[in-house]
RNA sequence: GGCCCCGUUGUGUAGUGGCCUAGCACGCCGCCCUCUCAAGGCGGUAGCGCGGGUUCGAAUCCCGUCGGGGCUACCA
């Protein structure tokens, strides 16, 4: 993987490294953030951070037809929540501006006549029509793409072409030799001279593509390394192309190191589809990934940080981060693995911490008010601490803290709980609601103790009544009372429970749900 | 079809010639703990795609083969 090749040229084989490294993260701003572009920009932050580098951020807005300002946000959004800063970019400037690809075409302009003029492009006029059936009156493969044919054309043949009024594209002259280059992922690699066509840098009608203006914005910016998706790996002899071009005619100083990261597939072995949920940044956050979370599991897609462990903080990726560590393999998504491992983020939160993130899922949810009042609140952590190691995304909360919210008499009893009940559970009800009468529900004295209505002497009184008094087991004697106070089969430790809740909203859950029997 | 990439348990990975009768994590199964469910602890399940070499010795090197994937636009 380290091994070098004869390089091309010096400028290939020299990497730049250390606080010299520059880095860009470049969507184009089509639909709503992926974890595959995610996990892109999140290895290429790490990388920057990692090397004490500087990490670009730049809109690919190339295609009007498909850009959207909604999606830009969305983008910024992404690397907010997930707090990938960047150093450079549309919003906060930079010294190789502007970050918005829409808002350099003098440059690329500019750079597509000086290749033309320089003899590095030239114009082609054939139609893919052409094209193919020139490939089939030869009895090649019509689909072998564009046959070089309009390399050399004499100056009547050009005049022709004009005089049909035929608008002609620009395109790269590939070199004529295998092109090998070193991707810090997977190694030497070698495409054969001749399996690359002259590819079109600008269309007919001017505009200039992303072929060309890509490797032009990343040389002018001058970027170092190139960490993106496999999928790009194909057009990378392309590229390089471009850069030595781009060398000739003074726009590029060096063409840069290159590392592609392995796909994100999705379930099966197909590539994670943008259509596909689970390829949605922001269901995943809506589902309660926190960022701890989400950016431990996008960091194991393709990448370990040692062989006995996988759960690490952020900063702890940037410490450990190569990318030359990287995985070439394709990595599925696996939902239940992230899932874990946002829970065990979710655990490591002090309790503070996990309490203030459940706050806006509970407002949003409708469980507690856009205002919540001192009390709520200190409820809340007491709640929190109970459902703190009992969930591994946020809004699994929701169903398990809404009962301590509600009155007892708007308190939903599950069908499955309910069904659970048999034919004792009026008696063990009584017993519970006998056992826990003589309990003092006083509220604490200013300096805290007096108070009796604890999880200790509640679960004491309910024991002496149903478990030694009744004989029953445990938990066929707790079954009913736990169906009363939360309306669930299951729930949080019951007794902690009943404290929180109060003497007397608890009696009133007991009497409710023996009353119905 | 062409070019290129990839191939360790179900999933993600560790592993760069002997430390590997292949480690870790998720999942799954069981046990412990236990008022339910989790968390935690303990144990189990399952893998080097295949075939040839090279070597005293190969998951690790070479060749072939099979399989999977990506790209193949005047998209990005």
């Amino acid at each position: 993987m380290t091994t070098h090749p004869a390089a091309a040229s010096a400028t290939e084989d020299t990497e730049v490294t250390g606080a010299d490294v520059r880095v860009r993260f470049c969507p184009s701003p089509t639909g709503t953030p992926h974890v595959g572009m995610a996990r892109t920009a999140l290895f290429n932050w790490a990388f920057a951070r990692h090397h004490g580098g500087t990490f670009v951020f730049r809109i690919e807005d190339t295609d009007a037809a498909r850009d959207s300002d909604a999606s830009v946000e969305q983008l910024v959004e992404a690397l907010d929540w997930l707090g990938l800063d960047h150093d450079e970019g549309p919003g906060v400037g930079g010294p190789y501006g502007p970050y918005r690809q829409s808002e350099r075409h003098e440059l690329h302009a500019d750079v597509a006549r000086r290749l033309l003029e320089a003899g590095l492009a030239y114009e082609s006029w054939s139609t893919p029509e052409e094209v193919e059936a020139r490939h089939r009156a030869a009895g090649r493969d019509p689909k072998l793409g564009y046959d070089n044919a309009d390399r050399d054309l004499g100056e009547e043949e050009v005049a022709a072409y004009r005089a049909q009024g035929r608008e002609p594209v620009l395109r790269l002259r590939m070199p004529d030799e295998d092109l090998t280059f070193t991707d810090l992922v997977r190694g030497e690699v070698t495409f054969r001279a001749g399996s690359v066509p002259d590819f079109v840098i600008v269309r007919g009608n001017g505009q200039p593509l992303y072929t060309l203006v890509n490797p032009v914005d990343d040389a002018t910016m001058r970027i170092t390394h190139v960490i993106r998706g496999e999928d790009l790996l194909s057009s990378t002899p392309r590229q390089i192309a471009l850069y030595r071009a781009l060398i000739e005619i003074g726009v590029a100083e060096r063409v840069p190191t290159f590392a592609h990261l392995p796909l994100v597939l999705g379930e099966g072995s197909k590539k994670l589809s943008k259509r596909d949920p689970q390829s949605d940044l922001f269901l995943h956050r809506e589902r309660g990934f926190v960022r701890e979370g989400m950016i431990n599991y996008l960091a194991l897609l393709g990448w370990s940080i040692g062989p006995d462990r996988d759960i690490f903080e952020p900063d702890q990726l940037v410490e450990a981060f190569d990318v030359r560590d990287v995985n070439p393999n394709p990595a599925r998504w696996d939902q239940k693995k992230a899932e874990s491992i946002n829970g065990d983020h979710l655990r490591r939160l002090p309790l503070a911490e996990f309490t203030s993130r459940l706050l806006p899922v509970l407002r949003e949810a409708g469980v507690l008010g856009e205002r919540s009042g001192m009390g709520e609140l200190a409820r809340l952590k007491d709640v929190a601490d109970l459902i703190h190691t009992r969930i591994q995304v946020l809004s699994e909360a929701v169903p398990l803290v809404r009962p301590f919210y509600v009155r007892g008499e708007e308190l939903q009893i599950a069908d499955d709980a309910r069904s659970q009940l048999k034919e004792d559970s009026a008696a063990v009800l009584d017993a519970a609601v006998a056992a826990l009468e003589p309990i003092s529900g006083a509220f604490p004295q200013p300096l805290g103790g007096g108070v009796e209505w604890t999880s200790e002497r509640i679960e004491e009184a309910l024991r002496v009544a149903l478990v030694e008094g009744m004989g029953l087991k445990p938990r066929l004697a707790f079954g009913p009372v736990r169906t009363a106070v939360s309306g669930q089969r299951i729930s949080p430790p019951l007794f902690e429970s009943m404290a929180i809740l109060g003497k007397h909203e608890t009696l009133a859950r007991l009497r409710r749900l023996r009353s119905e029997l």
